[in-house]
DNA sequence: GTATAAAAAAGGACCGGTTGGTATTTTTAT
DNA sequence: ATAAAAATACCAACCGGTCCTTTTTTATAC
C-alpha cells in the first residue's frame, strides 16, 4: 500500500471538484472540503499549501475528465467538419446532459465567478476556452483545404461562435436543469454547422 | 428635502449593483456595501431587512436599466424579424460592449453563481431569461403570420438559441474583456437570423 | 417663521459563528 | 528508526445580523 499520500491527494481533488462545481470557489469553505474528505485541517494542508492550490489541482483534473468525455471516439473521424459536429454533440450530450460534473459546466461556472475576483485564475480558465476555439479554427482550416467550406467564412469568427453557443447552453442548462435546452441547442447548432458547407 | 429615506435607499441599490455584478452576491460583504455607500450598519439595515432583500431590489433595478438599454428605439420597428435582429444588436453593442454594468452581464453572472446556491433566487433570474426567450418566440410567431419565415422552424428552439448565444457572448466577454468577441458574435448571429427568412 | 414633538434615519458597539491558515503533537506507514 | 501523514488546538479577521442610542428630518401648532 505505497503512495498513500498520493492517493489521499487524489481523493481530495475528486471530492472537491463537485463542491467547487456546484457551490463555486469562494463559497466552498475549507470546512466543506474537510467534511467531504473526512480529513482534518492538518491532514488537508499536508497535501496542499492553500485553497488556491487545491483549485489549480482540481482544475487540471476537470480538464482531464472533460477531454476524455468530449474527445472520445474522435480520432477516427477523418472529416474535419464531422469532427466539429461530433465534438459539439459530445459537449451537449455526453458532457452536459450526461452531467459529468454536478452543477453544470465546471469551467463556465468558474470563469464567471472568478472573472471579477482573480485575474490570474480567470486568465488560466480563459486560456482553456481560447485553446478550444483554436482547435475548431484549425479544423475549419483543414476543411477549407479540402474545399469543403463556403468561401466567405471567417474561421475565427465561426469557431468563436461555436464555443459561445456551447457556453450559453451550459449556463442556461445549469440553471434550468432542463435537458430540452441542450437538445434544442444541439439541433440549431447542427443546422448552423451544416450551413458552413459549400453547396456542391 | 423630503424623501430622504427613499433617496438613500436608491443610493444603496445603485452603489451595490456594481458590487454584486463584479464580485458576485456571496463575495460582496455587507462591509463592502457600507464602504461604497458611506453608511454604517444601523443606517443600512434601516432600509433593508437582509442582504437578500438588497439583492432583490438590486435585481429589479438591473432589469429596469437593462430594459431601457435594450428596448430603446424598438417600438417604432414594425417588422418583427428586424425587431429581433435589433434587439440582439442592442444586447451585444449597447448593453455588453457599452458596459452598462461593470463585470459584464449582471444576470448571467448572478444566474451562474446562484444556481448552485439559492433555488429561489436562481429561479427568480431564470424567469427573466424565460420571459426574454418568450418575447423572441412571440415575435417569430408574428413574423410567421406575415409569411416571412421558412416553414421548417421550431420557434421555441430558435428563440432559445438566440438567448443562449447572447448569454455565451456575455460570459466570454466578461472574462476576456475583448470587444472583438462581441463583434464576431453579432455578425454570426445576424447571419443566422437572416437565414430564418423564407426565400421570396 | 419658529418652537416642538413624533418619527425616521443613522451611528456604533456587540453577537455567535465561520473564514483560511498555522504550529505543534500524535499516529501511521515504510 | 525515520519520515510522511494526520489530528488537534489555536489564531486574527471577517461574516451577516441585532440592539440600543443619538442625530436628523418631518409634520404640526402657534
Amino acid at each position: 500500500m505505497a503512495d498513500k499520500g498520493e492517493r489521499t491527494r487524489q481523493r481530495i481533488i475528486e471530492e472537491t471538484l463537485p463542491l467547487f462545481s456546484v457551490k463555486g470557489y469562494f463559497n466552498t469553505s475549507i470546512s466543506d472540503i474537510l467534511a467531504a474528505t473526512q480529513l482534518t485541517k492538518g491532514g488537508l494542508y499536508c497535501h496542499f499549501q492553500s485553497k488556491e492550490d487545491i483549485w489549480y489541482a482540481v482544475y487540471d483534473e476537470a480538464v482531464r475528465v472533460w477531454r476524455q468525455t468530449v474527445f472520445k471516439d474522435l480520432r477516427s473521424v477523418a472529416d474535419p467538419l464531422e469532427r466539429i459536429a461530433k465534438t459539439c454533440d459530445h459537449v451537449l450530450r455526453r458532457y452536459l446532459e450526461g452531467e459529468i460534473f454536478d452543477g453544470g459546466c465546471f469551467f463556465v461556472n468558474m470563469l464567471v465567478e472568478l472573472s471579477g475576483q482573480s485575474a490570474t485564475m480567470s486568465r488560466h480558465i480563459l486560456k482553456g476556452f481560447v485553446g478550444f476555439a483554436k482547435l475548431f479554427q484549425n479544423w475549419l482550416k483543414e476543411a477549407d483545404h479540402r474545399g469543403q467550406l463556403r468561401s466567405d467564412l471567417d474561421f475565427k469568427e465561426v469557431a468563436n461562435f461555436i464555443v459561445i453557443t456551447l457556453n450559453g447552453a451550459a449556463t442556461l442548462f445549469t440553471a434550468s436543469r432542463d435537458k430540452a435546452v441542450l437538445r434544442r441547442t444541439n439541433r440549431q447548432l447542427q443546422i448552423y454547422l451544416a450551413l458552413l458547407k459549400c453547396e456542391v
